[in-house]
DNA sequence: GAGTGGAATCGAACACTGTACGAGATCCCC
DNA sequence: GGGGATCTCGTACAGTGTTCGATTCCACTC
């Protein structure tokens, strides 16, 4: 079954493939969850560390402070050790991505109407992503086809079709939450760079954003509107607000 | 005014920097839009032509395609001549993603309901950034300051106020409108890529995600459920969907 | 215990990246 | 023509992902 001559690098290849073995340079698509794993039979290292310390490495330096040498330093190996558990630095991104998925805690749709146990979701996704910012940067990046994310997609489906939503809609309308939650979320982890890059100091981004809108009067007034809030609050509250938006404007869809 | 001999690399200071040079070491807030631009006094080569081979660039090749070295030999330059125009490739970036903005058709105000001029908006967001797929890696990395940013936020800003919404919600029925088209067209994106990474073949794609969801039937039924439709139409008819119940949802936000 | 073969590690090397630096070129104005 | 500002760019450095081949390690058989 496992061919241990093989290395990772060989992709899997179509019966065209065979049929015209080197002629054929195109590639196809490809990622970590359409090909076995590497067996973890010692009991020292494996997959599961290396993408733990990935992901502890991701959490304290971001995406860009992930580097194959660091993680081989963080975990007492060389750096292309790591090679020999996962094909390449995209794979293990998909794997601590899943990882990352694998964190949520699955709503349980009992005892509750599906709007707080869709509402209870969409905060714990926000809270989620926002524990780890490294991951809004790769939603845009690779689809996410690991075990925990299918799982969570899957719940939250669940929870639709139970809400009363049929067919297609059933999806739409869980495509439709999950996208607000992200969209919702990711632009917020870029202030959050922002702040972390520069040192945060609140006076002087004040003033780059009021620098930024002077001569644009909405903004202008929108800024004066929250001028004395507190960032984060104002935050939350939008999301609470846009998600009950949402959530009605799903029922409404329902009714009909 | 503007002090030849500083390069672009002399980040702007505090009173506090000024008052203890060198010793302060922190940074701060920074963004191209917080500082003054170089004159662009020479008739050829100037920022806005940089910018716009960038914009090629990334279109071409993504945001990962993207080097400075790469630039300057489209430019007909050596690399680092760019360097006297932008600080750093993160700037670079900065005028690219605001270029991005300067592409999209303010929405007119005007003859029209709210919810019409908002949802074309939101059908010109979902094509630009399908158009510039490199854009939705940056949202989640750098906030948009630009000019061309601000002003599409100012204009949707307005039509939510005569629409009458008011105070702060305002700023909630924007926000959630431009988190859902975020949040529903950058997911997009990661499949795109993958397919354009993979050289598209449906048949290996379809059985990759096949054996990904095997095993959960929640997912299964919904292939099975858009098995024969035209992805790209599902996507569309799935951002009607959404974009609907978000009007709705925030309509009714509006009555109270 | 010796031998063997696969599993796993890793050092060296390659091509590439962003960018700091400083020497040179080019231009315009007096 | 002199001089100063503007602009170009070759070189270099530290860092990146990844390949390759040699080396070590370990469990197993004879």
């Amino acid at each position: 079954m496992f061919d241990s001559t093989r290395t990772l690098y060989d992709k899997p290849r179509t019966v065209c493939d065979c049929l015209y073995p080197g002629e054929v340079t195109g590639k196809q698509f490809t990622s970590v969850w359409t090909r076995d794993p590497r067996p973890a039979k010692s009991p020292g290292r494996s997959r599961d560390e290396i993408v733990r310390a990935a992901v502890e490495l991701l959490d304290a330096e971001g995406l860009e402070g992930l580097s194959m040498r660091k993680l081989g330093a963080r975990l007492g190996t060389g750096a292309t050790s790591i090679y020999w558990y996962v094909a390449n630095k995209d794979e293990l991104l998909e794997l601590a991505y899943d990882d990352f998925w694998g964190e949520i805690t699955l709503p349980e749709p009992t005892a509750q109407t599906w709007q707080q146990t869709v509402a209870a979701a969409a905060h714990g996704m926000r809270r989620l992503i926002l524990r780890h910012p490294w991951s809004g940067e790769l939603i845009g990046r690779m689809p996410s086809l690991g075990p925990n994310a299918l799982a969570f997609a899957a719940v939250l489906r669940r929870t639709f079709k139970l809400a009363g939503f049929a067919g297609l809609e059933i999806d739409y309308a869980n495509t439709t939450l999950t996208a607000y939650v992200f969209g919702m979320t990711i632009p917020e982890l870029a202030w959050n760079k922002s702040k972390a890059d520069g040192g945060y100091d609140p006076d002087t981004m004040r003033e780059a954003v009021t620098k930024a809108t002077a001569g644009i009067p909405e903004l202008t007034e929108s800024i004066h509107n929250s001028w004395d809030l507190d960032p984060d609050q104002v935050r939350e509250m939008a999301f609470s607000f846009g998600l009950g938006a949402v959530l009605d404007g799903l029922e409404a869809r329902l009714v009909t």
